[in-house]
This record gives structure tokens, sequence and C-alpha cells, in this order.
DNA sequence: GCGACAG
DNA sequence: ATCTTGTCGC
């Protein structure tokens, strides 16, 4: 009768539901169309199992499902709530990849959703914040199953499958124009050409002439600064101004010279429609309160600050950092602020632009999400024999960074194959988020490996790690290859120091529970423990003999320390390359 | 609020 | 991780 009604779709995600239907109430399914209309809408491709769930409760749910306002009626509005939580960021591009998550229920303040990968039935993530994910259920069909057996309301205590745990400096800033209401307009000022600083490095247009624009801009903060003469001065050098069709014209332009006028038009070309409105909005900032006076907390200001953030948003941009902004309240000079400069900022913890750090929120999701995907017992099928090791080696004098991976055979430790990879960094050293540093270059030589091992040793940890996700586990699941992590200092974790023989060992536990994460490993008497953890396919039992099978002579593994002469070499044989190359 | 924080 | 010199203990 209804037109949600299915046709003569097989629908098998949820056979086990029909029989006990009348036990929901009012239920409604969704017609095609409507579920066609969603996926055009969201510019994605739902799961089958989701689908299915659709045509059967997509417009009425019934009232045991109704608290978790699953029904296609509400999926703009849990849309919008991820929107807010990222101020302006679509959120299928949250988990950046190719693939959308698709946010289609909530439970109390958490938001439910799952990723449009393809799989038919995918898994259900639970998202109390951008970078506080964890991974759900496995299924979508085992989460409909599961929380209708469920009899309390909402059993929050068991919603967490293992703790999810990050560092504070992993957070990404989340700057509202709201935290300036309280703060100077030479702050709010500030804070524009910080993110206009941020966006000249992350559009990687430095090399550009900025000095025709930024120091001025700067001076506002200065105790020198007459605003009405700044705001003149700035005026005449506005991208809109410049780049006009209007020659130049020496009567309209009283505070540079022609050849200034052509300079600042080939920077202004060259730079971009984001960073040229900051610089607008910058000068809004600057000027908007100048012959009225700073009014109770200047709503207008707030709103070009607003601006923005929205742009930085817009772009991806990781916003500055607002403690150092803090320091100047609105109720000195009259609002303005007491004078400061760039220096008092660097002072009080503004970083310059790194255009590397915009992605650790993605980051962080990624790793809850991959996770659950680690193997933590033996799952190969004979005793692995090539053994390979992996490590990354960095130039200071620039940004270069080289990965080898070497195979040894286990007994030998004949060197069977290797290979190796030179490139630029492409991420900062984030304690943990430390393999989406170091994974580029070993996935790269990986390629080039011309026999493959049956395990791999990383240098760095596996599941040892604040989120169960250290390199050993990303390169491991990346590879589908067992992998074990070993260490050489500790990320996280307690531990009691194990006897001082060779081969003596005491467990790794997380903070804060029971749970065994690794273990500390004396490679060799008397000398500094290690740390070796699971990384993939492999249980920690196993892992420590492996790895105390492969430490020799040294504390180190032998994997690790030819694999740390192999990119070593690499490195050097890359920078001479290069030089000879380059030097006329 | 402060300290801890793989390579 | 990087650079680089010196010192300690076997
Ligand atoms: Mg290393």
């Amino acid at each position: 009768m209804n037109a949600g009604r299915r046709n003569n779709t097989v629908m098998p995600y949820f056979d086990f539901l029909l029989d006990r239907l009348e036990d929901f109430g009012e239920i409604a399914g969704c017609t095609e169309e409507e579920i066609t209309a969603i996926e055009s809408q969201f510019q994605l491709q739902l799961p089958e199992a989701y689908k299915d769930f659709l045509r059967l409760f997509g417009r009425e749910s019934g009232h045991l499902l109704e608290p978790y306002a699953m029904t296609i009626d509400n999926l703009q509005a849990h849309k919008d709530e991820v929107t807010d939580m990222y101020e302006g960021t679509e959120p299928y591009d949250i988990l950046n990849f190719s693939q959308k998550g698709f946010f289609f229920g909530h439970m109390d303040d958490m938001l439910l959703f799952f990723i449009c990968n393809g799989d038919d039935d995918p898994a259900v993530y639970l998202m109390e914040a951008p970078e506080d994910i964890n991974a759900y259920e496995s299924s979508f069909t085992r989460f409909i199953e599961l929380e209708l057996q469920r009899d309390e309301e909402f059993p929050i205590s068991h919603f967490l499958h293992s703790p999810v745990v990050f560092f504070a400096q992993d957070a990404p800033s989340i700057v509202t124009a709201g935290d300036f209401k309280d703060l100077a307009i030479r702050a709010r000022v500030a804070f524009g050409i910080c993110c206009l600083e941020y966006a000249i490095s992350h559009f990687q247009l430095e090399e550009l002439n900025w000095a025709l624009i930024l120091p001025l801009l700067w001076s506002y903060t200065a105790d020198t600064v007459n605003t009405a003469i700044w705001g003149d001065q700035i005026a005449e050098r506005m991208p809109s101004a410049i780049l006009s069709d209007y020659p130049f014209d020496r009567k309209d332009i009283m505070w540079f010279e022609l050849d200034t006028y052509e300079q600042l038009q080939q920077l202004y070309r060259q730079s971009n429609e984001t960073v040229n409105e900051l610089i607008y909005l910058v000068f809004r900032i600057g000027t908007q309160d100048l012959h009225t006076g700073v009014s109770r907390h200047s709503a207008q200001t707030l709103n070009y600050l607003q601006k923005i953030i929205r742009l930085m948003h817009e772009n991806r941009l990781e916003l500055p950092v607002i403690t150092p902004f803090r320091q100047y309240p609105i109720t000195e000079y009259n609002g303005w602020g007491r004078p400061f400069t760039r220096e008092d900022l660097s002072n009080a913890g503004y970083k310059p632009a790194n255009n590397l750090w915009s992605t650790t929120a993605t980051a962080i999701a990624q790793q809850a999400i991959l996770t659950q995907q680690v193997i933590r017992y033996n799952d190969f099928p004979a005793p692995p024999v090539f053994i390979a090791g992996a490590d990354v080696e960095y130039d200071k004098y620039s940004d270069l960074i080289a990965g080898a991976i070497v195979v040894l055979e286990r007994s030998t430790l004949q060197v069977v194959a290797y290979a190796t990879h030179c490139m630029q960094v492409t991420f900062p050293y984030i304690p943990g988020l430390f393999s989406f540093r170091e994974m580029p270059p070993l996935l790269a030589a990986w390629e080039k490996l011309s026999q493959k091992p049956d395990l791999i040793i990383c240098d760095g940890h596996g599941i040892a790690h604040p989120r169960r996700f250290g390199l050993a586990c990303h390169m491991g699941v990346t590879l589908n290859l067992p992998a074990i992590g070993c260490g050489k200092t500790r990320l996280c974790g307690h531990y009691a120091m194990p006897a001082g023989e060779k081969g003596a060992s005491s467990p790794l536990l997380a903070d804060g529970s029971d749970e065994v994460i690794g273990a500390v490993l004396r490679s060799q008497t008397r000398i500094n423990p290690i740390f070796v953890s699971i990384g993939h396919k492999i249980d920690i039992s196993t892992a420590t003999s492996v790895v105390l099978d492969m430490c020799r002579e040294f504390r180190l593994p032998e994997t690790t320390r030819i694999a740390d002469q192999y990119a070593r070499e690499a490195m050097e044989a890359y920078k001479a390359a290069h030089d000879t190359g380059q030097s006329h």
C-alpha cells in the first residue's frame, strides 16, 4: 500500500527482523526514488545494507529505533551538526580519503556514521568530536541487531571497544570569532595577519615579494602606528585597487611610486583570490572602528574575523592557536589594545605557518578507523623466514627523507633484497602520528622491492600507541603483512624494568588499564631495553622471540641496523646526484 | 594547569 | 631524526 513497500527487491540484510516487525510499532520505508534522491543530495553511493534499512524504516522507524534518529528527515540535521563541529567543512570530507563519511543517526551527543567505501555492509563509527572517533560495530546490520538487543536506554559504558586517547597537541586549533569577543582590535588584526601568513605558506607563495605589504600590515600592532594613516596606506595597496582596470595615477596614490605599483601588481597576480581576500579582511578589521571608536565587543570586526576563519576552513587551512592573542584584552587602550610586536606573539606561543599541520584531525580519524583492522594473533602459513627491516633517514639541511627496506634470511642474516626511496617530507613529526611521516618513503621503497618478505620489523611502535595504531600497524595493515613494532623509547604505557640478562622481558601495560600493549625486552645484557609490540598478524610472544632472534651483537635487531645503513647510503647518493646536477 | 610525547 | 666533539668503560 505504502509507496515505501518493497516490490520485488530482495532484502537479505534484515531477514532476521522480518518476523518481529510488529515489535517496532509504526514503521514505514522509503521509496527507491527517495533513496536515489539522498544519494544525489549527499553526493555519495550508499551501501546496500543501509539502503535496505531505509526500505524498511526510512520514513518511520518505530519506537525501538526512534531515539537513534535514523529516519531520512533527520539526515540534514546530522550533517549540519557535523558541519558545526568542523566549522564550515563538508562533513563527508572529514575523513579525507576518497571515501565519504555518512552520518545516519545519533546516540546521545554522539553521531553515528559509516564510510561509503563500496562496502555493502560497512562498519559503524561513533563521533563525539572531530578528533574523537571510535569504531563501534563491525557492520551496519550488526549494529542494528545488537542495538535492538540492548535493554538499556543508551548503553554508553560499552560503546567503546578500546579507549581512544590522543595527545592534546594532536588536536587541531579550534578558534571561533566569538573567542575574540573580549580581545583588542590589535589582537584581531594580528590574528588576521597570522592567518594570511598561514595561507601564503599553504599555497606555497612564500617566494613572492610579500615585503610590499606584510611589514606594513604588521605595523598596525606597533606603538608608533597612526591607524588613520595605516588605513590610507593599506587602502592604496589593496589587491582590488591594484588589480583594477584603472591605470596608475599619481593623483590617486600618495604613498608609493610607479615601480612599487608595478611590483604590487605582479605580487597580487601571482597570488590567489583567497590570499588577496584575506588582505582585504585584515584591512577591514583594522579600519572598521577608526572613526566611531571601539564599541563594546566591536561586532563588525568580529564579523570580518568570522569571514577570515570561514575562508581558512574552506581552504582546509589550520588556524593559528589563540593563546598568544589572549594577552591583549579589549579593555586596554580604549579597545585597541596595547601595542606589541610579532616577536611578542612568538614568545607567547605563536608558531609560524606550517602547511603540513593541517591534516592532524584527519590522520587521527584514520587511525581510529584503521586500528580495528589490526590482527593481534599469528596469521601466517609457515614460520617467517624472510624478515624485512625498515628505517628512514633524514637530512638536517633539506626536507629530504630516505626510506629503506631490507630483506634478510632469518638465520644467516644474508641480505636477500633491498630497496630505497628518497623524496621530500610530506608530514611533520608529531608523536602519535609518526607513521604519516615515515610511511611514504617506505611504501615507495616497498614497491621497488624485488622479493617481498614474510614479515617486517619496523623502527617504531605497533599497538604500543595511544590509539593502538603505530607505524608497525599502519605498515602491516597497509601491506597486509605480518609486522612487528620495535621502538627504542617509550611512547605510552608503563612497565617494570626487566631483569638485566639478555632475553629478559616485562609487559608494557596501557595507561589506565591492565591491557598488555607490548613487551620491554632486554636485547643485550645490561643494555637499555627495547620496546616490542604487535604490528599486524602476530602475537606479542612470537614478536618478542623474532626480535630477540634478530638482535645479535647490538641493542637493535639487525634488520633495523641494516635498513638504517641502506637508508643513509640512499640519502647520500641522492644528495650527491642532486648536487652535481644543480651546481652550474 | 602541567607534564608527557615513537623517529 | 639531525650535527659533532668529547668522555667513559670494557
Ligand atoms: Mg628510524
